[in-house]
DNA sequence: AGCACGCCGACT
DNA sequence: GTCGGCGTGCTC
């Protein structure tokens, strides 16, 4: 009898092995089983059929049902999904089980039942004809299915009942036969809407790179300046993609861009388009599924959740917005969609194009070292007039309101052309500290031992650690004292002052407190006059949702704080939205200006960031790196640990700290940083800590990693503890 | 993951 | 004495 080896979706990193009762005919390798296991039913992937099995024969179980016929993963993708469960260290059934919609984890069936419809026979169709009488009932039918077969289900609907369909059958006027799907067959006559493409040398030049790699496996990086550029390269490169039958798969960063996407798309060409992301209901997600998976979607968009979607015949992959933070994935793995994607090309034997304006340092780096290959169109002259950048220094400055006296005359400016304003400072509430004026005693939240946030609006202190809020007290914990002073700046109180300072203007706050759900800020800003001068205040939440096409003036507030995070990467971010905002004012109509409010106004830093371009200020971040051995440079691996007892998480990070040191593996080209506690993350009760190993070989790395987790698993009260792994 | 089993302190 | 919490280990 044949083992059948059974992936299951548990955190559990081994198969299990089932036999095949006698009437069931046959399985598949990468179709669903219903399985017992433990006193439960689990449903699983079947990995494998083998003639034996190592666990004793006489504890094997038999498995329940089939629920496939036909494997849910075309051979490529079941290939990157086992390469991606050893490469990231998860098990195989969670990634197989996160990989499929919904509705086919929780067991629905693929191959639905085949749906039936009443058609009329040649015999009924001439009694239509030589009927005279035309006030029975027969006529009434045969003229309606005459015109259009009548569908089994909504034959109650017309008040015309199976049972005299079923009469008029016996006759042979009629019968019920299956219906046959016809497939939208794009392939062979997809049409083009009559807008002709205008392409430029520059462009032609550009496609005809890209099409020298022959539709074979390459990693494009593309760079634009104009828009229109990406607009051309990418249309002309789905064109040639369909045109020889294949589909294409589009990545977009968040599911507001979905829509642009489709847009262009759609003004282009008349073929089938899908899309998939996160908050499409699950029969929809299915149904985008199951179309890609037969091959009648020409173009699927969608966000992160995409990429894992079966494709008939996929011939590229596009991914905008290369740089994007949104493509760092949180549920199911915590790994870059970005690595996903070039790899599922490579697995595919196909190219991908990766766009950006401002790329990350990573894909920059393999840039560099050949891996992949750049397309530039950006201008190569870098203008810096056309938006004034200017840095307003602030050292040894008393400010008033959180805002230089220099500041506030620019903005007057703005604001007498009746222009609009938008400020960003990252911090949400109305101060940051609340401290006794007696004992210099700051209110802190006894969970996460940092300072609550006042927020004034709500009454209410709130610990932006772990969200626990508490009401104002009105005198010191420690000393009784009345006198609390606040201290900093946050957007509730910056939008008071502003109304002081401005108070014929109106202003708006967009932050997580005013608009809670992402989506909303549209609906808020249609109510403003774009005529009109006007102030917008908030965290980067702003430039995320959309584009403001009257803004002539961005201030950024607070930026000293990107100068000293501990985060390495933050520097880099800051630069994309830095670029962002210089580009969107340089396509608004009128002149734009862009200030930073900082003490260090003479730093490198943000000298190279406001006269230089994107491209040069990447050059001496990734040399900086260089220097200091940071990633690209060297390979991370992160063990974050988190517990509630605030003591297990670093209890286990020093075990596998000390039996790195001791194993024989361990040489000093290994560095471990760690155990370091992460306060800024933690939720209520929940305390995070980390170890970071670095090491120049991938593979040495990936071993000493899988050695770390296979001794965790042998330490006692596993269930304290929960880990993460974070690989480059 | 989810479930049972078993050990120990608390409480009618 | 037994109820229930949690730590432990097993699931083919
Ligand atoms: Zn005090
Ligand atoms: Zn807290």
């Amino acid at each position: 009898m044949s083992v059948i080896q059974v992936a299951l979706p548990i955190p559990y990193s081994s198969n299990f092995d089932y036999l095949l009762p006698i009437h069931i005919k046959y399985v598949v390798v990468g179709g669903r089983v219903r399985v017992p296991f433990g006193n439960r039913k689990e449903i699983g992937i079947v990995v494998s059929i083998k003639n034996s099995s190592i666990y004793p024969y006489h504890k094997l179980k038999k498995i329940d049902q089939v629920l496939d016929i036909k494997s849910l993963y075309h051979p490529n993708l079941w290939l990157l999904l086992n390469w991606i469960s050893n490469y990231y260290h998860l098990s195989l059934g969670q990634i197989l089980f996160y990989s499929l919609p919904i509705l086919l984890r929780k067991g629905e069936l693929l191959e639905s039942h085949p749906l039936y419809h009443w058609v009329i026979t040649s015999k009924g169709r001439k009694q239509f004809f030589d009927d005279i009488n035309h006030n029975t009932k027969t006529y009434e039918i045969l003229t309606k299915l005459y015109y259009k077969p009548l569908y089994n289900d909504d034959t109650n609907n017309n008040k015309i009942t199976n049972d005299i369909l079923q009469s008029l059958a016996s006759k042979d006027l009629c019968k019920l036969e299956k219906i046959i799907h016809v497939k939208q067959d794009w392939h062979k006559n997809y049409s083009i809407n009559n807008v002709y493409l205008h392409m430029n040398i520059e462009q032609r030049i550009a496609i005809s790179t890209i099409c020298k790699s022959h539709n074979n496996f390459i990693v494009w990086l593309f760079m634009w300046t104009i828009n229109y550029d990406k607009t051309a390269i990418y249309l002309c490169m789905i064109e040639n993609i369909m045109s020889k039958g294949k589909q294409i798969l589009i990545l977009v960063p968040q599911i507001n861009l979905i829509l642009k996407m489709i847009r262009l798309c759609q003004a282009r060409f008349k073929v089938p388009i899908d899309i998939f992301h996160s908050k499409l209901n699950n029969k929809k997600r299915l149904n985008a599924w199951k179309r890609s998976r037969s091959g009648e979607t020409a173009i699927i968009i969608g966000t992160n959740s995409v990429i894992f979607t079966p494709l008939h015949q996929l011939g590229l992959i596009i991914l905008d917005d290369e740089h994007h933070v949104a493509y760092q994935n949180k549920k199911g793995g915590r790994y870059n969609i970005r690595d996903i994607a070039i790899l599922r090309a490579k697995q595919e034997n196909i190219p991908i194009i990766m766009g950006s304006t401002t790329p990350s340092l990573k894909t920059l780096h393999n840039v560099d070292l050949g891996k992949y290959h750049e397309i530039n169109l950006r201008q190569s002259q870098y203008d810096t007039n056309s938006v004034i950048r200017t840095l307003v220094n602030i050292k040894n400055l008393y400010l008033k309101n959180g805002l230089s006296p220099l500041l506030i005359e620019r903005m007057r400016l703005h604001l007498n052309k009746n222009n609009q304003i938008l400020l960003f400072l990252n911090r949400r509430g109305f101060s940051p500290i609340l401290l006794c004026h007696e004992c210099n005693l700051i209110i802190q939240c006894e969970i996460c031992h940092q300072s609550y946030t006042l927020h004034k609006n709500i009454d209410q202190l709130q610990c932006h650690s772990c969200q626990r809020s508490i009401p104002i007290p009105y005198k010191c914990f420690n000393c009784g004292s009345k006198a609390l002073i606040s201290i900093g700046i946050g957007t509730e109180q910056l939008e008071l002052n502003l109304k002081v300072l401005f108070p014929n203007i109106s202003i708006t706050r967009i932050d997580t407190d005013t608009i809670p759900l992402t989506g909303k800020l549209e609906e808020k800003l249609k109510n403003t006059d774009s005529s009109k001068a006007h102030i917008l205040v908030g965290t980067q939440m702003i430039i995320q949702e959309c584009f403001f096409s009257n803004v002539t003036l961005v201030i950024l507030l607070e930026v000293d704080n990107i100068l000293f995070s501990t985060d390495f990467r933050s520097v880099e971010y800051f630069a994309q939205l830095y670029h962002q905002i210089v580009r969107m004012l340089k396509n608004n109509s009128k002149k734009g200006e862009i200030i930073f409010q900082t003490c260090y106004p003479e730093h490198p830093t943000f000298q190279t960031l406001l006269n230089k371009d994107y491209i040069f200020f990447a050059k001496t971040t990734l040399a900086e790196r260089k220097n200091l051995l940071l990633p690209p440079y060297i390979h991370q691996v992160i063990l974050n640990v988190e517990d509630k007892d605030n003591k297990s998480a670093y209890y286990y990070l020093v075990k596998i700290y000390k039996l790195l040191k001791l194993h024989p593996i361990y040489n000093s080209s290994l560095q471990i940083i760690g155990p370091t506690p992460l306060l800024s993350v933690h939720r209520s009760n929940q305390y995070k800590w980390q170890l970071a190993l670095y090491h120049p070989s991938l593979s040495t790395l990936h071993q000493i990693t899988k050695l770390s987790l296979i001794s965790i698993k042998n330490l006692l009260m596993l269930k304290k503890i929960k880990l993460t792994l974070e690989i480059n």
